[in-house]
DNA sequence: TAATTTTTGCAACAATGCTGCAAAAGTAAC
DNA sequence: GTTACTTTTGCAGCATTGTTGCAAAAATTA
């Protein structure tokens, strides 16, 4: 399992600390989408808050974490299963349940094939397209 | 104009105050969603920003208005065209320029029909399911 | 107009997002 | 391994945001 961290950081080009290897460790662990707190909360130690955040950021940038945003303003964090950045994988559709608050990555999708996981119940869904408006594409 | 901003909240049930009048004013001549500050901007006068935190959210459960959230924290605010809370307007879709930062509600949708405007290119979208899952569906 | 309910403004606090800077740790070259 | 250089971390600290409680003001009802 640490060979895989290591292995996961140095693909990304990110230099193998403590913080990151800990935090990468809880997200692999973990199948679904996690929030800061719940991040922080299953570290072996406690780091600075603003390092996690940090972390964070840089795992996104580095395009090994992905995110989403529920209910207004919690957000998670989950591991990317491919490099975002390199290859098409520029749709992501996550099942966010609404009385555990759990949400699960269901990878990539396309607007026309909507994946529910068995015995899971839809109540409403949100797309979020990124992208660029007329004014903006001229 | 003025008459409909009336008409709406009576339909919704809500009374008519200055604020609630003035916010659904810079609601309504918008096609777009705006954030709380850009709502704020655009207010005839300066109300607490505890009063329009709380009038949005009265708004909301009304039924009145929904909200996106784009770039992790930004959340914007726009106008339902129907009471959501009534029919089965469940889903939304929502484009946002990353380059302006602008959010056009793009109305109902269904996973299988991506309704994008003419000359608006799509970099990558979200889809956020709400419901319940497994276990807490049993 | 009076009585009752609702809404607003204010004070205040917690949580979060974020920056700058110096110390510590990591990396690479010798 | 030691040295030199780069990157990461921790800390202090600030701005913004989300939120509550309460009393004053406004709106509604009788």
């Amino acid at each position: 399992m640490s060979k895989s961290i290591k292995e996961l950081l140095r693909v990304h080009k990110l230099n193998k600390t403590p913080c990151r290897a800990d935090m990468l460790g809880v997200l692999i662990e973990t199948d679904r989408a996690l929030s800061e707190q719940e991040i922080k909360e299953q570290l072996a130690y406690d780091y600075d808050r603003v390092t996690v955040f940090r972390t964070l950021r840089t795992f996104i940038d580095a395009g090994l974490v992905h995110h989403v945003t529920v209910n207004m303003h919690e957000v998670k964090y989950a591991l990317s299963k491919r490099d975002s950045r390199q290859n098409g994988d520029n749709a992501h559709a996550h099942f966010h349940c609404e009385t555990c608050g759990q949400v699960v990555c269901l990878g990539s999708f396309s607007p026309d094939e909507a994946v529910i996981p068995e015995h899971f119940s839809v109540k409403d869904y949100e797309l979020i397209i990124n992208g660029l408006c007329a004014k903006c594409n001229a």
